[in-house]
DNA sequence: AAAAACCCTGTAGTGACTTCAGAGTCAATA
DNA sequence: TATTGACTCTGAAGTCACTACAGGGTTTTT
């Protein structure tokens, strides 16, 4: 198949399919006469997995480490827990600052009543006394 | 005060502060004689202000617009809002993918026991068997 | 025969930094 | 006094995972 083909059969880029055989993520395939890359079934497959780990959010060095473990089936499993669970740390670190962050969004948000001037807006006081690291006075409980 | 001050009050990376001031964030400051920077609070208002978006997943782009509001206070402040929603709604689809992820990458290292080969490895057969759409044996209810 | 659609290589751009190379300046020490 | 070490300067290149050209060649369709 051609890469127009894998491309449509895999929903990647055609773009990002040589990008990703540059990388050394996926072997370059025969060529037809033509010059024009031959992909066959077992390109297909690599692509999909390489896909389903980057749908994981793993770094394309991590799916690299994981290609090598599909590669060498006698390797010790535990290696590929660790890979996961660096992966699983990681993204919960992330999910923690997301939540943190929306709901420093939302409280900010809050802030604003509509129709006045920026110089009367209650995000922007919000923010130049948050970086001057002052509490903003809404936030100070009533006696 | 010099850079690595500046650096020392706001956590600022020498190298960021640098770059700040070539994309047009912070205005360059004066010179000391040696061509040393000298900058005085006013930057260190504005550096921390762009921290503090920035902390708040906020690009460069939108910062700038930001800044601008705080130098024109005459603005109307709806365009305010309308840059906290848009940060707002990027964040939920971040989140909401974060969390997506989370719940598939503990699934997945649920699947492995320790104490074997990859060959045998529940994770890389659940990966393998995802990246060819079907679904993996411990998925289906038991009858 | 002409046009559209496909393919090739190689380079450069994205965002928000970080790192490096190579050089100059200043305070304190041997 | 010489020299170390800490600080600063500029400009360029590297990071990640793509994405978008530019400038050509080939195949298929009209
Ligand atoms: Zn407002
Ligand atoms: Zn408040
Ligand atoms: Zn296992
Ligand atoms: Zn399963």
């Amino acid at each position: 198949m051609r890469i127009g083909e894998l491309c449509q059969a895999t929903g990647v880029g055609i773009e990002t399919i040589r990008y990703y055989e540059k990388e050394g993520l996926i072997p370059a395939p025969a060529r037809t006469d033509n010059g024009y890359r031959n992909y066959g079934s077992a390109h297909l497959e690599r692509l999909s997995f390489i896909r389903h780990c980057r749908a994981l959010d793993m770094p394309l060095a991590e799916i690299k480490r994981m290609l090598g473990f599909v590669a060498h089936p006698d390797a010790d499993c535990g290696d590929i827990n660790r890979l996961i669970d660096e992966q699983l740390a990681r993204v919960r670190v992330r999910l923690k600052s997301m939540r943190a962050l929306e709901k420093q969004l939302s409280q900010l948000r809050a802030h604003c009543g509509a129709g006045h001037t920026a110089a009367e807006c209650g995000i922007l006081h919000e923010l130049v006394a948050a970086a001057q690291g002052e509490a903003c006075a809404c936030h100070t409980k009533a006696p």
